[in-house]
DNA sequence: CCTCCTTGATTGCTACTAGCAACTATACGA
DNA sequence: TCGTATAGTTGCTAGTAGCAATCAAGGAGG
């Protein structure tokens, strides 16, 4: 239990000095939050919803998380087709260029040289972690598409989304299949 | 890269879900940072200058977080005997009833489940990440006093502080060499 | 002893954030 | 067609963070 409690403790304060280092641009940290979920997330998932359950946070405080990117021209706001009360986010092409210098990347070279080949493995572990701390919270695990259970691989063979989703009946590109999913539940093991 | 990225994604998202579990009750998350702290810093690192280090934020806020503890019974203010300026907090009973019961012992216990005997080799990895990120931000280490260079052990033998400080000029007992401390840096390698 | 500079801590101010609750609009089931 | 649940937004309030100004105390150098 010790070596774990530190563990616990090693992740707070890391994620503590990631934070300090997003402060002071144009952005917030819930906000770059936001930009990194919508720059993983499949277009099932793009919505104020899917990203408050995602970050743990209400509805109302993501919303205007939202309306913040967009006014500072981050993201762009278009209605859904599939649900007239909903809304998709994407991202601009400011947004690209932020994204591109994520002061994240600078943590994940702090990994890089630390963990050297042993990072999968790091990241492997989290990822486990991460799964027991969801299921105890009641939240969703929004893990890849194609590790769903309702993730059905090669339906339309020769098409530009081969894939297929058994849940919404939609077909899905090889880029989707990769992306986050609000609804993604693991394969039974 | 990808997967050490992939990492820092999981590290920021295992502290959001931690976070969320901390709120709601009478102390937000910046305030169980304190008293976490408090609860692991060695006598001459109960200061609010080193808190705001540890925690990388500025001594203004933590001169309020500290302010709310204590008007709400959790930590305990004295002048400091070294130095006329400085102030000491120590924790109350409520605030080791409090962190008894602290949130991250979930996420402690998650870890355990997730990783069981690997867990130390976890904290070791994540100790390198600390290590690597807090020298780029130019920060403090905080690591174990016995770890320090300016330990100098057993220089008292058979006295309840048997250790010695080298740079403070102080006798450790056993307990305050585990500690942390704000002067720490580790041993030449 | 006196002076200058540095450091520890607090506080007024401002800007921002989070969350709750109320509200509108749309979807969906009976 | 009606009732209920869900998606999203917004008014309100409470609390937080950070900056800058301020006060107090150490420490170096003459």
């Amino acid at each position: 239990m010790e070596p774990a409690l530190e563990a616990a403790h090693l992740i707070d304060r890391l994620e503590r000095l990631a934070r300090a280092g997003e402060t002071g641009g144009d952005l917030n940290p819930a906000q770059w939050e936001a930009l990194r979920y919508l720059a993983r997330a499949n277009r099932f998932s793009r919505t104020p919803a899917a990203l408050a359950d995602y970050l743990a946070s209400t509805r109302g405080t993501i919303s205007r998380t939202l309306a913040s990117l967009e006014a500072k021209g981050y993201v762009r706001r278009e209605p859904s087709l599939r649900d007239g009360r909903s809304v998709e986010f994407g991202l601009t092409g400011k947004a690209a260029d932020a994204l591109a210098r994520d002061p994240l990347i600078a943590m994940a070279r702090d990994i890089e040289a630390a963990c050297g080949e042993q990072a999968p493995a790091l990241a492997e572990a989290l990822r486990a972690i991460l799964r027991m701390a969801v299921a105890r919270n009641g939240g969703r695990a929004f893990g890849a598409c194609f590790s769903c259970r309702h993730f059905r691989a090669d339906m339309h063979p020769g098409h530009a989304a081969p894939h297929h989703c058994a849940l919404l009946d939609e077909a899905l590109s090889p880029a989707d299949s990769r992306a986050i999913c609000v609804e993604q539940e693991p394969k039974a093991a």
